[in-house]
DNA sequence: ACATTAATTGTGT
DNA sequence: ACACAATTAATGT
């Protein structure tokens, strides 16, 4: 466990630092589909992702939701830092894409390692402006991008979290994440499959080529 | 193996 | 967006 922390984390983290990571983080296992973060829940620990993947997404009043982006090992949710520290509420919810593990950092050490350690500092930050990128991009596609456009964006995003060619979701999970109706999708879907780019399966959809 | 039912997907208006 | 048809998977007998 403490390897594959490293193995993720190196590249940003001194040895100290690693170090007492490995000592005052919990490991934490979630299975697929398993909500990490609720939304109005309170924060006390921050979590780094060492494997698997994890989908951020966001509800509005009518219980509707909409996926703002995904994350990978190496990364940390940017919520749970403004979060933590503020004493606020999350606004969004976190579920598991994959099975994965994580490491909760308390809030006391993370504020403590602000100042101890630069390649901490640079870490939260550097991860705040990708989350902000991916954000951008992620509005960019909802005012921009039709729908087509945007279905075939989130296959791409999903092939590569789960590195897999096939997906396995029907087509009303994905109408739920990207806010829209399953039929929709279908009909998206369908046309893709015509243009010979995708395979169609019920419960599953398999990708020939995206371009 | 067969019938029944539920869930998913397809299509026309 | 809605309604309904068609297809497929799951379950019980």
């Amino acid at each position: 466990m403490v390897l594959s922390l490293k193995e993720k984390f190196t590249p940003y983290f001194e040895e100290d630092l690693l170090e007492e990571i490995a000592r005052v983080g919990i490991i934490r296992h979630a299975a697929e589909n398993e909500r990490i973060i609720e939304i109005g829940s309170y924060l006390r620990s921050m979590p780094l992702l060492v494997s698997g993947a994890i989908k951020v997404l966001r509800e509005d009043e009518n219980g509707d939701e909409l996926l703002l982006y995904f994350l990978e090992p190496g990364d940390t949710c940017a919520m749970s830092l403004t979060c933590c520290l503020g004493h606020k509420k999350s606004e969004i919810r976190a579920v598991a894409e994959l099975d994965t593990t994580l490491i909760m950092i308390p809030v006391q050490k993370m504020e403590e390692w602000m100042g101890k350690y630069r390649s901490w500092r640079n870490f939260v930050l550097e991860s705040y402006h990708t989350r902000l990128m991916e954000m951008l991009d992620t509005i960019d596609s909802i005012a921009f991008l039709k729908m087509d456009e945007r279905l075939v964006k989130y296959l791409r995003d999903k092939q590569n979290i789960g590195k897999s060619p096939v997906i396995n979701s029907t087509h009303q999970e994905i109408a739920y994440e990207m806010n829209t109706s399953r039929v929709v999708i279908s009909r998206l879907l369908k046309k893709l499959e015509s243009m010979g780019k995708i395979i169609l399966r019920r419960n599953s959809i398999e990708i020939i080529s995206l371009d």
